[in-house]
DNA sequence: ATATTTCCCATGATATCCCAAATAATCCCA
DNA sequence: TGGGATTATTTGGGATATCATGGGAAATAT
């Protein structure tokens, strides 16, 4: 299924190196994919994902409105994104950029969220975690449905 | 049948090793399906399930609206989940977090509840067993609300 | 020339593989 | 039906491979 999962703290080295964890290597590798970053529009941390999502980005504005809103959000995005060149042991260089925006020391947690990962500084990662493990204990759980496709009638997942 | 049934308890050697039931492993294999661990978002325990799964919440995160707290939620459960591998004998590894989280000492009870299965400290697992059981007593059976899951008839998970 | 990046190799930590012992479940025949 | 034998399963430990990390040297840029 070759999705990005799971978390990993890497440290970033005196030189600013980072390993990227070998699982998610072994996704990109796996597709020949060379591994893109970029500024998070909602959030203090990086994005990374392979071509198939920037594509998808730049489908998104062709097919807008270019004088919208949205056009110029996505294009704030894809003008943050850097393709990232890995080094022999699969470790990437940070941009100071980088650096700064996700406000990064010396160690980088990896997210992974399915197509995507997420960088964070892991102080204000695991903030978020907390928060979203309280939401769920006393708001419930999106529902999603298992075992395939049985949805009784006024579901509010949120899915169209 | 292919549904994860009955309870098993197993030790976690000093590597952080643990032998997956061979009953659980039968239903895996059948499937040829790779198995997943994250952590329960509600209870203090370890969730077990097929790529089918994690597919449906990849999938419900790209159709929902990106800044909802129910994207926060799922995004929450992928980055705890890991892909397990089995050593030759049916054993995976457990990693400090997850070992942490479910608060494991030296042994795991797996507890299958038909799709899924759980994994709990033993002693916290029964705890919970006879509260639920007491509770169905005085209050009747408890809404069905774990994980969202659909419930299959004569399932007896907490019933009597 | 100086600073920064890229390449290469070394090292320690940890996960994985492989084989063997111990335990539990099942079978078979009296 | 009982009990010993056989097989399946769990558990343990040593050897091997993988991975994250660090540092030196070569290459590139400023």
């Amino acid at each position: 299924m070759d999705l990005f999962l799971s978390t990993f703290e890497n440290r970033i080295d005196k030189k600013g190196r980072l390993s990227v964890p070998a699982p998610f290597r072994a996704v990109l590798e796996h597709r020949r994919d060379p591994l893109y970053l970029f500024k998070s529009l909602t959030e203090p941390c990086l994005e990374g994902c392979g071509p198939e999502r920037i594509g998808q980005i730049v489908d998104a504005i062709d097919s807008m409105d270019s004088l919208s809103a949205e056009v110029a959000t996505l294009q704030t995005m894809l003008s943050s994104a850097q393709e990232m060149k890995l080094d022999g042991e699969g470790r990437m260089m940070l941009s100071g950029d980088f650096i700064d925006f996700a406000e990064l020391d010396d160690m980088a947690l990896f997210a992974g969220i399915g197509r995507s990962f997420q960088i964070w500084l892991p102080a204000r990662y695991r903030e978020r975690e907390t928060a979203a493990r309280s939401r769920a204990r006393t708001d419930g759980l999106p529902s999603l449905r298992l075992g395939g496709a049985h949805r009784p009638p006024g579901d509010t997942d949120g899915r169209r």
